[in-house]
DNA sequence: CCAGATCAATCGAAAAAACCGAATATTAAG
DNA sequence: CTTAATATTCGGTTTTTTCGATTGATCTGG
């Protein structure tokens, strides 16, 4: 019974390979001759007794089962990656920095929120933030370019297998608006009013969206929308200057009336707004990302 | 700026030496000699400028990198057995064995309806498939002695950040009762009568025990228990053969009419037993793992 | 269509790494 | 105290890796 161990050093020269795309490009990038490469990797398959690659042209191209390797391999490499990084951390297992992805739709004082404890844990991580929309962080975080992502949205089925997500906080959402607004006679102060009030609503992807028109629909409510945003921000910023009635999540109400001097007009009870953690299913996470994870509230 | 590439070598060594507990009996395991492995280890150590290892007496212990560096090498040599098996497999990709774990809450023909399309999808696959206690069956998986586990259990809390649970399919619970039971003098034939009648449940740990509590409570039922089982297939057993009236998954009426003779007394519509799929949270998922994770019902 | 350039594979020799035998030091057990 | 078990160090040997020179195939530009 013939067990040799696999030769991770001719692993290491295949996965170069395919990376690479080629034997020549891949012995510049390690600094060894060709040679040596196609050599090495002719021992690799005859070890494991299968071609890796098939000469086409003079091109190289993977095989099913250099395919079938390259997926372990990614992990593999991935996985040796980060065992260095976290050996060279000073404070061990203590990633000295994270980085997360906040998706456009989430409050900045809300991601806020959720960070603090975490950076508050650690005193000497340094937090490294992106924004941007969801399929773009989400791809950011596929490919290992972010830590986590925060979003308000959950994941689609499809995405589930590739990616968790956890829901850390919800909150009531509110109609709000800026005193100016309200001052003016006829001013919207109920439900009935709304329906010719100015209306600022987030654009048709959200998810905020899709429940604001399902509550809208249920009190039959056609509102003169005058404004649709992608970014809750910028939503917020024209809102609190009395462009128009805007929804909010209610954790907001305090910085909304001292920053803009927006009202809570009506609370929606039964409108809630999610807020998700998406990571990748790694079972060695990031001590950070683990601490984020597990602040989900109950 | 130095970057030394990790050398796997030098970390498999590692590895099974934290694994094997002594440079001796990891030489002895490696087919080696003892000098080498010590040698080795020492290069890694000035490779990666961290001690791995504290000699301790005559024993070696674990530094706080080290444990750390082992957490990452178990990933790392868990993927390279499975890329060498993955590549062993006569049909790539295809594992050609599947090793399920089915708690015994599980009633076996929803095992088997759950488990029948992967089989038919691959002909030539054989499955082996365990039986026993949900804690058991789950630590298995995380010990890589299973595939996948079948349940009627969602994960708790504290098991989510290491494995995934995935809904599979769900179904209303009915009590049934034999019929020879049903044809005596003073049967219970609804809700009412149940206070008196002899009821058989499943034990106390399982989710559909809380369930049918919950329900019988607000019921104001409080039936005269005869027999409490942790094994759902002894508890039809037992309740087919006329010993009490008890409780099961409605898609087994048809089961329990032609092979005990025993009759749907009342279905609880608001009371449904979930049935999942547990698995390690992989990347590079078994393709029979995929397919079963992938045949969640809506 | 041909000449030069590019690429991967092969071969044998040189360099590097891994390995072992003998010896040492330390510790636990009898 | 002696003995057995353990890890380590030091030299020399063996194995593996690497490279230079070469070959054969393929693409590109004139």
């Amino acid at each position: 019974m013939s067990k040799p161990e696999l030769n991770y050093k001719h692993l290491h020269y295949f996965w170069t390979v395919a990376k690479e795309g080629g034997v020549a490009r891949a012995a510049e990038r390690l600094g060894v001759s060709p040679q040596t490469i196609s050599g090495q990797l002719g021992k690799l398959e005859r070890d494991i007794g299968r071609t890796l690659f098939t000469q086409v042209g003079r091109r190289l191209e993977l095989t099913e089962a250099g395919r079938e390797a390259l997926r372990y391999a990614d992990e593999i490499f991935l996985l040796g990656e980060r065992l260095r990084e976290a050996l060279d951390e000073p404070a061990l297992g203590q990633a000295s920095r994270l980085t997360v992805g906040i998706a456009d739709s989430v409050p900045k004082l809300v991601a806020y929120k959720l960070l603090a404890p975490v950076v508050e844990a650690s005193p000497q991580l340094r937090l490294v933030c992106h924004e941007g929309e969801f399929d773009e962080l989400t791809s950011a975080l596929s490919r290992h370019k972010l830590d986590i992502v925060l979003s308000d949205r959950d994941l689609g089925q499809a995405q589930q297998r590739r990616l968790v997500a956890r829901r850390l906080a919800s909150c009531p959402i509110g109609i709000y608006a800026a005193r100016s607004l309200l001052e003016k006679p006829g001013a919207a102060r109920n439900i009935a009013d709304f329906s010719h009030a100015p209306m600022l609503l987030p654009s048709k992807r959200t998810s905020m969206r899709t429940r604001l028109d399902v509550w809208m629909d249920a009190e039959g409510l056609t509102p003169n929308v005058v404004g649709e945003f992608d970014d809750s921000a910028l939503l917020t910023t024209f809102g609190g200057n009395g462009a128009g009635y805007f929804p909010a999540a209610t954790v907001l109400t305090e910085m909304l009336s001292r920053q803009y001097d927006a009202e809570l007009v009506i609370e929606l009870s039964d409108v809630n707004e999610g807020y998700y953690a998406i990571s990748l299913p790694s079972r060695l996470p990031n001590l950070h990302v683990a601490r984020l994870l597990q602040s989900a509230l109950p």
